[in-house]
DNA sequence: GTTCCGGTCGCTCAAATGAGCGGTCAGCTC
DNA sequence: GAGCTGACCGCTCATTTGAGCGACCGGAAC
């Protein structure tokens, strides 16, 4: 413990100036050493304890937008993220949540991706909104990740990846199948439809992708949602608590196989877990959880998401 | 201007992770560049930006107590200087302000004054509650720079000079004569006293003086309410906007002779101006022209004022 | 295509800084 | 007074950091 201990109030002042002089007017040690006639060594120890004794507060703000720098750092400081965008959008609205995050992930897309890249989706209600604020792409190859579930408004997964691809110029490779069908006999034969096969061969050449978390509740996994009563149960005895691209994730964020796997036209999550660079996009304080696992397990590297759920995560992180 | 211009997302919260690393968990650049897989003068101008974008701030604050260190050095670096001591006590009890600032202002010169100091002192209501928390001195010598005037409770400037030798154990150099008399051949006459000449051919060996400012307005000065209106006016018209130990300070803090001079029994304003380090303290938002003052012109070096008077010095600073 | 230009990057070298050490001194015990 | 203790100070030396410079890269003008 330094001190700033005798408590003198010439020290604590002087103390002030020094932390004043040097973090605020940026001159150097020596030179405050100088123009107040003590030893840089003097001047050095009297920052320390003023850092000590809690008198300079230093903190990472908000700089502008609605882009929080400081709470995504501390994301990635606090959690293994790569990359981690928290955006202060308002929760109450959530339709214009949506749209919000949607945009932010189309600038967080745009920003990461590299010419080189082989860029996966899947689809999830906030990336169909994805390419409102995407105005430039490399021109990379685009891969399906999943088949589709047709949309509430008519914006699905193929319209997605071929936007997304018209902007780049870069290929779309995308095929029409269902995500889940109702026997894995039709399951199986689908995939080896020559545009499934093809789309799937290219997931182990895919250097990043985009998709969604969903939690294993009613109305926060398009699948979950889509499934019947019995087999809603049966996954969540499972201990399935996320859901990724079709991809089922239990409380430690590994990928677990369940019954629904073969009637699924998804990727599987052993392929999955191999593509280098995953964006999650996610929102909702339910979600916590689901996310948090997902990142433990390294299942995705980015994140794009809004104040409370990162709020959230890192209240999960602490513990 | 640096930039963070590119205003790409993952810029800036690569800023902020570089920030949050740097200044908050205080890891080297070398480190974070390694950490990060950049250079270190990417960290370095990484740095740059988010300061210069506003997106670290820094505050230097109150750490406890009533003591405001970072107002202090403010006001250290704004005006020429070399202490200040500004309490954040509230404005608006004045009797209960006195006290304290007396109090504040016998910690101060606890803290100041060194074994091989010779002390001057003055009187103001404030300055007669300096004892108070004046728990240990040196054996200083403590000369007595001006004469008496009769205070209302009893407490008279003899009374503190003594006080403080007596809790230092130096010799107290005091002597019997009042600050204004009728005449100037009286005046003349006291000079000659033997305790008060030795008393004053000390003032030359004095190091530092405790004194107070006061304004030339009605209630802002011992002196001021001691004069005729006649004298009043006289000595306004001079330009005189402060008085400090009896010695009457110009708009531009030097001192002014007054026709008042022969008939004081005061250290000339020429001595007073010799004096290393004087002290002073000061109240009230309508002495800050007054302060500001004697501050510009080096007739004080230290000051001990609570907050609304210093903020007042720095709002005249900035102009 | 070429050329230019603004911006970014990483290098070198000198200055600034931190870790750790022994010296000094005030205060305390005996 | 002798000796101890702990706090504080300023030194040396290794590391970190900043200033300035040329290289390089992508886009615009020709």
């Amino acid at each position: 413990m330094a001190g700033l201990s005798a408590n003198r109030p010439s020290e604590v002042v002087l103390a002030a100036r020094v932390a004043r002089q040097f973090y605020i007017e940026g001159i150097s040690k020596v030179d405050i050493a100088d123009r107040l006639g003590i030893s840089r060594f003097r001047v050095a120890r009297l920052l320390d304890s003023a850092r000590d004794s809690g008198m300079v507060r230093i903190e990472i703000g908000l700089p502008g937008g609605s882009l929080d720098a400081g709470l995504s750092a501390e994301l990635c400081s606090a959690i293994g993220l790569k990359q981690a965008f928290v955006f202060n959008f308002p929760d109450d609205d959530e339709p214009a949540l949506r749209r919000s995050l949607g945009e932010a992930a189309g600038q967080a897309l745009m920003d990461l991706v590299t010419p080189g890249d082989v860029l996966g989706m899947s689809w999830s209600r906030t990336l169909s909104g994805l390419t409102a604020a995407l105005t430039r792409m490399p021109p990379c190859p685009i891969v399906q990740l999943t088949g589709a579930v047709p949309p509430p408004d008519g914006r699905d997964l193929l319209d997605l990846v071929r936007s997304v691809a018209r902007i780049g110029g870069g290929p779309a490779h995308v095929f029409y199948a269902p995500m889940i069908v109702d026997d894995a006999q039709t399951a199986a034969a689908i995939r080896r439809q020559t545009d499934v096969a093809d789309a799937f061969a290219l997931v182990s050449s895919v250097t990043m992708a985009m998709l969604a978390i969903g939690a294993w509740a009613p109305g926060l996994s398009t699948i979950y949602d889509a499934c019947s009563p019995g087999e809603r149960d049966a996954i969540a005895r499972l201990g399935v608590c996320a859901e990724m691209a079709g991809v089922f994730l239990g409380e430690d964020g590994r990928p677990v196989e369940t019954a629904l796997d073969s009637r699924m036209i998804v990727t599987p999550g052993s392929a999955l877990a191999k593509i280098p660079f995953v964006i999650a996009v996610a929102y909702g304080v339910s979600k916590s959880a689901a996310v948090h696992a997902a990142i433990r397990a390294s299942m995705i590297h980015g994140l794009v998401t809004h104040t409370s759920l990162a709020r959230a995560l890192l209240r999960l992180a602490q513990t």
